[in-house]
RNA sequence: GCCGAUGUAGCUCAGAUGGUAGAGCAAACGAUUCGUAAUCGUUAGGUCGGCGGUUCGAUUCCGCCCAUCGGCUCCA
């Protein structure tokens, strides 16, 4: 049985074979199986277009229907230079020459198409069943910018048509739930482009639910023994020096301003501010740890072509947190960390998370010996909280200090990363960060820098796509409407107590007694995803009682005005929907 | 930033080989007083993304810019 690797590697040997045909003057770059497909990078003399696609589509039909034999020949690399320079294929020379000279090089071929590759492949064509080209983007010959933009073709493969036609649906999932689309049909955010490229407008119903993340999230933060801060949007110059961002992080931050000689920059991180309100008196070991945390909107410039919706933005605001607190604290600061992680994700419907280790990486800052007990200190704290399976990116943390990541999965499989927490020898050196010891001595304060959700801005737009707009009650902008029937006195009346009891018990909602029919009326609370309708005719007037119609079902339950406050509060106080 | 595509009414979209544009929904007004996903009619609504050029005339052709979309790259 072919694996999907190989199936997705040989389309995209195939994919450059119909390239050749219909442009046999192509120069070939490389072509991978990757995620979910396949691709590959071509220099060719025209810039393709869509409809391009469907022409090599059908080419690449015609040759999985000859059905070739995929044969792998091994050669010395100097007959295999030979033969790439005789294709003229310069790319692939240049791959070569990297190649150790020991090595035996391979090629596979098929038909009149042969090329450099370590396999493995398919034995056939014709084993490659079910595959579709997507699209065609520019990538830069091996990643780098200075070097020439080829044009990649994606493609997706999979072993059965079915398996396609799942992975297509998913797509089509995922672009109904889309967080630009439904920013706007739910009237949520916007972005507007003559005002300035990634930067957030949140409409009343998506600050509605900004605010009652941020009012969950700060009474779970005080019940943690977090204290929130308060910090500017700007700060001068030595700020940025002394912390290394003007060095290091310079292509990121917005340009300066002049404000009485003096240059400021918008913060592209909280830590600094945080640090000098450390700073700003002596610091006992009896006073730590400090948790310290801020809703903190910071400014980054992002390229223009990177920008995307509410997930790749240019000023967001951070759930930032800083954990100041001695060594022997680490720990289990730690593991209380990863726990409330755990709970606040969970809380917002998040239930499947994975957790990664990233460890020291080259040119780190800080001696070993830290670093060593800085990664002891993550594997024990998520050894408390009994995650075992976690996994670990060696090489893969920040160079001030190694980190865990949880990444959680949303309701159609996709993996998003939320929350980190981070360690930094750095910045504690650099402003020289202290706390008077049990010995009467300055030690090195530990920082620990840690968000829950990342950026209010991306999380939003992750929990619009979990939900596909269907927000949980407890989160629900506009948790009911009562939808009248008729002008009636008696409905009216009914209505009007009806939401007046409703709203002062807490709950959000609004009266549509517009002169509408009510299939309209439900039509529309259907559309907005209001968790319930509450229908009122001159029968519930009479009966007292209201007519409830749950988002997504036909039917109605008759319920008096009580019954209804109950089912609410319940909802509310469990968070599930 | 780079490659490619796109930008027409609040939204979704149509349209003219250059003679200043249309639909549906939404809106306003009027009629309808209605029982669980769209009642009917009327009216209004646009510097055709922005700036410049060619032209008697540009939304249409050309250039530049801005923004959006799909990628690349970046995410120390």
């Amino acid at each position: 049985m072919a694996n999907l690797e190989s199936i997705r590697h040989s389309a995209s040997h195939v994919l450059a074979q119909a390239v050749l045909r219909i442009y046999p003057n192509a120069k070939l770059g490389i072509g991978p199986a990757i995620e979910n497909g396949f691709y590959y990078d071509f220099e060719l003399p025209v810039s393709l277009i869509p409809e391009d696609l469907i022409k090599i589509e059908s080419e690449m039909k015609s040759i999985i229907k000859e059905n070739l034999p995929i044969v792998k020949e091994t050669l010395s690399k100097q007959d295999a230079m030979k033969r790439l320079q005789a294709s003229g294929q310069t790319f692939k020379q240049e791959l070569l020459s990297e190649l150790p000279d020991t090595e035996d090089i391979t090629f596979f071929s098929q038909g009149d198409f042969s090329d450099l590759c370590k396999g493995p492949h398919v034995a056939h064509t014709r084993d490659i069943k079910a595959f579709k080209l997507q699209k065609i983007s520019g990538a830069y010959w091996r990643g780098k910018e200075t070097n020439p933009m080829l044009q990649r073709i994606y493609g997706i493969a999979f072993e059965t048509k079915e398996a396609l036609t799942a992975y297509l649906t998913l797509l089509e999932e995922a672009e109904k739930r889309d967080h630009r689309k439904l920013g706007k049909e739910l009237d949520l955010f916007s972005l507007q482009d003559k005002a300035g490229a990634g930067l957030v407008y949140w409409h009343p119903k998506g600050a509605r639910i900004r605010h009652i993340i941020e009012t969950f999230w700060k009474e779970e933060h005080f019940k943690r023994d977090y204290e929130l801060l308060n910090t500017p949007h700007i700060g001068q110059s030595w700020l940025w020096e002394t912390s290394g961002h003007l060095g290091f992080y310079n292509e990121n931050m917005f340009a300066p301003m002049k404000i009485d000689e003096q240059d400021y920059y918008a913060k592209p991180m909280n830590c600094p501010f945080h640090i000098l309100i450390y700073n700003s008196s002596l610091r006992s070991y009896r006073d730590l740890p400090l948790r310290w945390a801020e809703l903190g909107t910071v400014y980054r410039y992002e390229r223009s072509g990177v920008l995307h919706g509410l997930m790749r933005v240019r000023g967001f605001t951070q759930d930032d947190s800083h954990i100041i607190c001695t060594p022997d604290q680490v720990e289990t600061e730690i593991f209380e960390v990863i726990k409330f992680a755990k709970y606040i994700l969970q809380t917002m419907g998040f239930n499947d998370m994975k957790y990664y280790l990233s460890t020291r990486p080259k040119g780190a800052v800080g001696d070993i010996s830290r670093w060593e007990q800085a990664e002891k200190a993550l594997r024990n704290a998520l050894a408390m909280e009994n995650i075992h399976d976690f996994e670990v990116d060696e090489g893969g943390g920040a160079f001030y200090g190694p980190k865990i990541d949880i990444k959680i999965k949303d309701a159609i499989g996709r993996e998003w990363q939320l929350s980190t927490i981070q360690f930094d020898f750095n910045l504690p050196d650099r402003f020289d960060m202290t706390y008077i010891g049990q010995d009467g001595q300055k030690h090195r304060t530990i920082m620990i820098h840690r968000a829950l959700f990342g950026s209010l801005e991306r999380f939003f737009g992750i929990l619009i796509e979990h939900y596909a707009g269907k927000f949980p009650f407890w989160l629900s902008p506009e948790q009911f409407r009562i939808l009248t029937i008729n002008d009636s006195d008696a409905t009216t009346a009914h209505a009007k107590s009806t939401l007046d009891h409703l709203k002062r018990s807490g709950f959000r909602g609004t009266l549509d007694d517009r002169n509408e029919k009510l299939g309209l009326k439900i039509r529309e609370a259907q559309v907005q995803h209001i968790p319930f309708a509450l229908v009122i005719g001159d029968k519930e007037a009479q009966a007292n009682q209201i007519a409830l119609r749950k988002r997504g079902e036909q039917t109605t339950q008759l319920l008096d005005l009580n019954e209804v406050t109950q089912l609410f509060q319940g909802l509310q106080t469990q968070k599930v929907n």
